[in-house]
DNA sequence: TTAGGCAATTAACCTAGGTTAATTCTTTCT
DNA sequence: AGAAAGAATTAACCTAGGTTAATTGCCTAA
């Protein structure tokens, strides 16, 4: 895939939602990231205040306690936009790293020239809204399983909406999306094995 | 307060971020709702897709879980918009209920036709992004708290968050923000008062 | 003024999930 | 094929917070 291609997939990505969008607009330089399965995008720490798009793999977003625990706040299967919003949004260190699961090519964008370029563009503008409106509806649902589900449940959960995860993904990283530890998922497993064949 | 003073006291919040809105465009009406201390302005599943706004008073989004727990959401204090992004945005039931902890003068529009017409404007646009982005880091920082922070630790961030509220409200309602029970609760602060005077 | 009712505390007991560590099962590397 | 490293399981024990229930304190209404 050479820079073209990227581009202008990218650009398609948004065009599928139907707004109108001027993309002469955009001036700013993209780039290009290939990461390797098991290496990070970014860390947590840095300052990732760019737009990053996913074209090909899989990832997860990633956050170490003080304590040195993993949490896996999501998956993200290409494409996709990924990113921090929030330290795009306030220029603040991120609080998660984006590990590759899978060899993975991404394009970026500075964010502050990006969205200085495409905020005079009201089809742009309606995307952004749409895209926000999703995550978080997204963060909200994980609020809600976090407070009211236990942790069987969110595994069943996990189970049903990434099928072809639950198999090829290792379970610590499928413990540490749910947020507790390999050996109580272990164990959750058992019992359902154990109670429903 | 008459419809005009509430009408201009919702455009001068948005005005407050500093994007230029033409207001003339909104000939959708507004409603108005006077919601008595302990009332609700909506209830969890109804279809409240509107858009709110809190002029006066404090409320609190609650959600009840299949077992018949309450979980406070979030605490909403006026001047703010207010409702259910999720239920205005995909029309479907609200997860949660709003309810006054105080006497609260609410205003709002429905959100598809208010939508509609405002859509056109930029400096509108602008700010639903601002809105959007601010909703989705404090989300993303509340999941952060339940997945990393102990009950104790949550109890002090929110002291130090609502300081106000630390001694008004019923520790019921304090207990089910942090997402404890209160016999719980009642033992955190009893450890905290033995402990450091 | 007192009775009734709710909020908060305290205590005793229970449970989901954490911790540590030993054991087995899988990969992968040579 | 065999060794070494990592992943998952299992078991024993621990802890934060849930549950139930009794006790106390506080407010309100007759």
């Amino acid at each position: 895939m050479d820079r073209i291609q990227l581009q202008n997939s990218f650009e398609a990505y948004f065009n599928e939602l139907g707004y109108d969008i001027d993309w002469q607009r955009l001036t700013v330089p993209m780039e290009v990231h290939v990461i390797q399965k098991g290496d990070y995008l970014f860390q947590q720490g840095d300052a990732a205040n760019r737009l990053y798009f996913l074209h090909s793999g899989l990832m997860r977003y990633v956050s170490v306690s003080d304590e040195g625990k993993e949490f896996t706040q999501t998956f993200a299967k290409s494409p996709r936009i990924i990113g921090s919003t929030k330290a795009m949004v306030t220029e603040t260190r991120v609080l998660f790293g984006i590990q590759a699961l899978e060899n993975c090519m991404v394009s970026s964008y500075p964010w502050q020239a990006f969205y200085a370029q495409m905020r005079h563009d009201m089809g742009f503008l309606e995307c952004y809204a749409r895209f926000l409106e999703r995550i978080f509806i997204v963060k909200e649902e994980r609020e809600n399983a976090f407070v009211k589900h236990s942790a069987e449940r969110r595994y069943l959960d996990f189970c049903a909406a990434y099928p072809e995860l639950k198999n090829t993904l290792p379970q610590q990283q499928i413990a540490s999306y749910i947020g507790i530890t390999p050996v109580a998922l272990s164990r959750i497993r058992q019992k359902l094995k154990l109670s429903q064949g």
